[in-house]
DNA sequence: GCTGTTATTGAAAACGATTACAGTGACGTT
DNA sequence: AACGTCACTGTAATCGTTTTCAATAACAGC
């Protein structure tokens, strides 16, 4: 049915070793080249990649494993990972884990069955911790998350410095009880609670860290118990909450709406990752804007280093954040007296 | 270096035959079954794809080729198509096309030289035009995008009655200058202009409509435009606006805040999408709400329907999009006497 | 004991490409 | 004239599987 490289070189009166020195780069006669062309371009031959890929020993193919595509952190990190794998040849093959383990383990065995040439992966915790015994025989990268072990390549942000300038930029702008609401899967979260710890002491504040499932009903249903207590003047509530991702900030902003309270008014927001929508909201919230795109970028970049490379010690390119201020950080003296 | 189902046998000492049949299905027996699993085990051997591809000649691979995954809509389509596809066994191979003809045309090759099952595409309107003459020999579904030529299964939206509704829903609050702006490339976008256009007249109104690049900042300077003439209480402006996409919307609102305007007090909006943030923004946004995630299973399952028989009819599942009202679109006469 | 059946098993032929190797002229050198 | 070199070109091995086909053994029926 399918056309094969025998019925172009059929058609074209050459060995098949001709036309495989046709489509690749090999010494052909100019005569021969466009006999073969036209053989090619007459029977619609496309070469087929898994016996490519079988006899070069070279899948051209890397893996790139996230929790879930549509958190639009890893939608951005994925279109630059497969931008610069297309641009370099290779393919590009996309899993969720759903910051499932057992997924997770899955999909590392289908990497290990594609010959994948690279894998860009952010795991969770537990996956993390037994990464190491995983006989990986392919380079990883990891993104987003990463440990202290050296084994493996990272890109990630600067997460303690990230949540230190938050809580910096709150206290700066006169905000004193600053509560922290974080997501209990992650490294991230935990490195970024660590920033939040540590500024606060420095600041001389006292940390109220809460930790949530990473899902917006969590954080809402979390931020409307504090809410409850507003027509109570003697409850002790936190004048403004650092949100530790863009889904966690999502439900705090439902459940100030749903008490019909103001940002910054009653509770003031600071949180991470810079979406499109977050300039839309109420008065704008501020967030600190990860540079996405070069996290892709910057993983394939260590892929390929270390493909060239295999020995060279392993390296941790940490990107840091910058704060995009706007309305929901506003002055606490501009609207309180 | 890498173990191969040569080794496997040889440690198990029996044929390679036997191996393959014990990893797939075939008749062994209970004593050589346990040593083939155990050298499995010993020797952490994990067949190639590559290899198993060619032989049996399924490649158990779909490609999706979207415009862009950061376009929501086709992120939560690409989510939905790979729990369907992992779930069957298949991979899926992603790529976008950022509504390039060129890359579009290169992605149909690869998808030629991959061997796909299968692909699920939502095309532009000049690639659409010829695919008929493209020869693919693998079953294609068309998603968001699909031409009257019934020559290839499809899901849709029903995009007339969608946009209709919208503007039944404006006329029914009050607004009569509803102004339309729409995207430039895609079908989707001339059929919501279609439906626009005759529940326009249907209601005795005068149409309006505007065509834009599909970006944000096109609709944002678009309606920039509209807005300069507020401080003119000649000019005649739109009381409201229809917008063919997420995209768009965003922009539009940005244009709104940044000339200090209020929703809908000095426009009212109607848009597509229902996205997370369209319930925060302003007095949250009135959309038609895509089933996003029918939509990819709906695809998928044709897509398997076709495989099994190739023959029957095409068919195009057209689904309904519900309208979400929120605050943008509140009637005419509660802010206005 | 001979034959037919059944249940396993292995040998070997694909699948469709790349590539090492050898062969063939043509041509220039000595 | 003999020989080395160069530039192509074809033959055949190979990648790691699956699968066809034949071979073998065990066993029942006669």
């Amino acid at each position: 049915m399918t056309v094969s490289i025998k019925d172009v070189a059929q058609k074209a009166g050459v060995s098949v070793a001709t036309v495989s020195r046709v489509l690749g780069s090999g010494p052909v006669s100019d005569a021969l080249r466009a006999r073969v062309e036209e053989a090619v371009a007459a029977t619609g031959y496309r070469p087929n990649l898994s016996a490519r890929r079988l006899r070069s020993q070279h899948s051209q193919t890397i893996g790139l494993i996230v929790s879930d595509i549509r958190n639009p952190f890893f939608t951005a990190v994925s279109r630059a990972v497969e931008d610069a794998a297309f641009q370099a040849g290779m393919r590009v093959i996309l899993c969720n884990t759903d910051e499932n383990p057992d997924r997770e383990a899955m999909y590392l065995r289908l990497m290990q069955e594609e010959r994948v040439t690279g894998l860009i992966f952010a795991p969770t915790r537990a996956t993390l911790a037994r990464l190491d015994r995983a006989g990986l025989d392919f380079p990883v990268v990891l993104i987003d998350r990463s440990g202290p072990s050296g084994l493996y390549d990272s890109v990630v942000l600067d997460n303690q410095q990230a949540a230190a300038a938050l809580v910096g930029h709150l206290h700066a702008q006169g905000y004193r009880r600053i509560a922290g609401l974080f997501g209990n899967t992650s490294t991230t979260a935990v490195e970024r609670h660590g920033g939040y710890h540590a500024a606060m002491v420095a600041h001389g504040l006292t940390p109220d860290a809460r930790f949530v499932p990473p899902y917006a009903d969590a954080a809402e249903a979390e931020v409307a118990g504090w809410l409850a207590d507003i027509q109570n003047p003697g409850a002790v509530r936190p004048e403004a909450v650092m949100v530790s991702n863009s889904l966690l900030l999502m439900g705090v902003v439902k459940a100030v709406r749903k008490h019909g309270l103001s940002i910054p008014g009653d509770l003031a927001l600071a949180g991470f990752d810079n979406e499109a929508w977050t300039e839309l909201v109420g008065p704008g919230l501020t967030v600190i804007e990860q540079p996405v795109h070069e996290i892709g970028a910057a993983a394939m970049n260590l892929l390929f280093e270390r493909l060239e490379a295999p020995d060279r010690p392993t390296r941790k390119v940490v990107l840091s954040g910058t704060c995009v201020v706007r309305g929901s950080t506003a002055p606490l003296e501009t609207f309180r007296v």
